[in-house]
DNA sequence: ATTATAATGCGACTAAGTTGCATTAAAGTT
DNA sequence: AACTTTAATGCAACTTAGTCGCATTATAAT
């Protein structure tokens, strides 16, 4: 696959949005993007370390740098694991308690908290499958 | 501190809400209730820690019968921690990614997720502090 | 007072995430 | 194309949350 060549928005591809935030563009970085951009729902480090090559902690540091360059964003789901997640329009995610499944919320939750900036939603109960299921 | 005596709600206090479950009433369970009911905000296994002489293995085991009974809930900040209050009715924590600090939100957030049971909603961002304070 | 059972403490363990340091690779310069 | 600077990597060691097995102890009922 010619991941790297994917057209993401306004014309960028990976090495375009690397560059443009003056970091190197690595191996490691080109695996690393490429997975997220995949991905239909965020991952976990779990999910995503059998997939690539790099050390442990060349994922972490990647991760820090690209969530300070607002590349990926993450947030803390119920299974103790951070999920990661190409930065899109700031979107709620659905954790599910039972099936621990994370879904992007689609629906516009519109809610003013005066004073406060809302960056991230998080909403844990049960799923639509859970919930039809559910005693 | 004559802690055990404090009324909750319809009368009852750590003894009856203990016993109620068919749980022995043992004095890591005292210590550990006593303190979630005098917190004003949720507290992490760090934040708690240092007033307690049970053991981490204890505590965490209590933690999850707790929550089991539903007479504590839990939910993950973004400082990879988790956080624990008494269950009360469920309401919104606010997480603020500047300051770390936890906030229960008392403003009904209101919308509609069809299908979905929410049980649980956390927010992140900026807190009306450091909103205010943000360049 | 006795006893059954649940809860505790201890130690060992797992897994996420971090840090220091020596080595290597990227991107600009001559 | 070789040279150089600086950032990124791999490795190993570490920290901390959370879990588990097991022997011991405390609770609550008889």
């Amino acid at each position: 696959m010619q991941l790297s060549r994917i057209i993401i928005g306004d014309g960028l591809n990976i090495e375009n949005i690397v560059k443009k935030k003056n970091l190197k563009l690595t191996s490691a970085r080109r695996e690393l993007l490429e997975i997220l951009f995949y991905a239909k729902n965020p991952l976990s480090y779990e999910d995503i370390k059998e997939n690539i090559v790099m050390d442990k902690a060349t994922f972490y540091r990647n991760i820090i740098k690209f969530e300070e360059e607002n590349i990926i964003n993450s947030f803390e789901s119920n299974d103790k694991k951070r999920y990661f997640e190409i930065f899109q329009q700031p979107h709620p995610h659905f954790v599910c308690s039972r099936c621990h499944n994370i879904e992007c919320i689609k629906e516009r939750l519109d809610f003013n908290l005066e004073g406060y900036l809302v960056e991230n939603i998080i909403l844990k109960g049960l799923c639509k499958v859970c919930n039809k299921t559910s005693i």
